[in-house]
DNA sequence: TGCCCGCCTTGGACCCGGTCCAAGGCGGGC
DNA sequence: GCCCGCCTTGGACCGGGTCCAAGGCGGGCA
């Protein structure tokens, strides 16, 4: 049983089939799968899942805070499993290639106050956007 | 007649009313409006103009460089007339509102050559977010 | 000034990711 | 083992955006 599964049964999750499959796909080494992505993974060990199940339960991995929304692109919300330690997005332009990173220095120090507006910022995100060594080389 | 204007007939674009609203309508004081809002204010000047001749131009000014397409929510694209001073953009999460700011330092710089994975990167977008003053007050 | 080429505009169909809904299924506390 | 109420389902629906074929018109040229 997964770290993430007994957190998630600790929280009072009612553990079914399909909540299983969704959580099990994103725990494994796959990074920011499509939610067509994920339904189609799920899909391979529980052929009858159907894709609002897979909305539903994305949706409240994302608001448990086990799971990151990224929308490095205006196509598909991609779904990050790494949503424990922070970071941010490298992404291919040309082929649409996502990386983690972590930048040194924290962005929000670079914000003056006077460029803040009296807002209280919570979050900063970041994408770097380039061109990745295999569409480079190509 | 524009600066805008002029930079765009310099650059051989065939001048039509419709191109000539929208440009008009982007170059005023309203910053980051969606597409569905240019073609309102658009209409309202020129009532038979049509959503797909706007998208088309905001496409070309865009490609032109004259215009910077944000998006800072996965809703509709917004168009940002200030494409001329480097910026990034600060989002109320609640009303939505956008300002550009200013940051100090490149945050290129940050990202350590060990964290761009042979990348060619281009281009670094960043977005704060946070409660705006008039929200907050709410 | 007037003609004509070819770029521009138009409305409507279409696409795609995502959300919503009512009906039935099933987890799990008792 | 029952039963409540949360969960799942498929299909309709939505909204922003794109595509297309047909006709309009800008503007270079004579």
């Amino acid at each position: 049983m997964s770290d993430l599964l007994n957190r998630l049964r600790g929280r009072g999750w009612r553990m079914t089939a399909q909540r299983r499959v969704v959580a099990e796909v994103l725990d494994g080494d796959h990074m920011h799968l499509t939610a067509d992505e994920v339904h189609a993974r799920a899909a391979a060990r529980l052929p009858e899942i159907s894709r609002a199940t897979v909305y539903n339960t994305l949706g409240e991995l994302v608001s448990l805070g086990e799971v990151l929304e990224v929308s490095t692109d205006r196509r598909a919300k991609r779904y990050d499993p790494n949503a424990h330690r922070p970071h941010q997005h490298l992404v291919c332009a040309r082929c649409g290639a996502i990386r983690d990173v972590h930048p040194a220095g924290n962005p929000l120090a670079d914000l003056p106050d006077a460029e803040r507006f009296g807002f209280t910022i919570s979050n900063v995100e970041v994408t770097y956007r380039g061109i990745c060594p295999d569409c480079a080389a190509a």
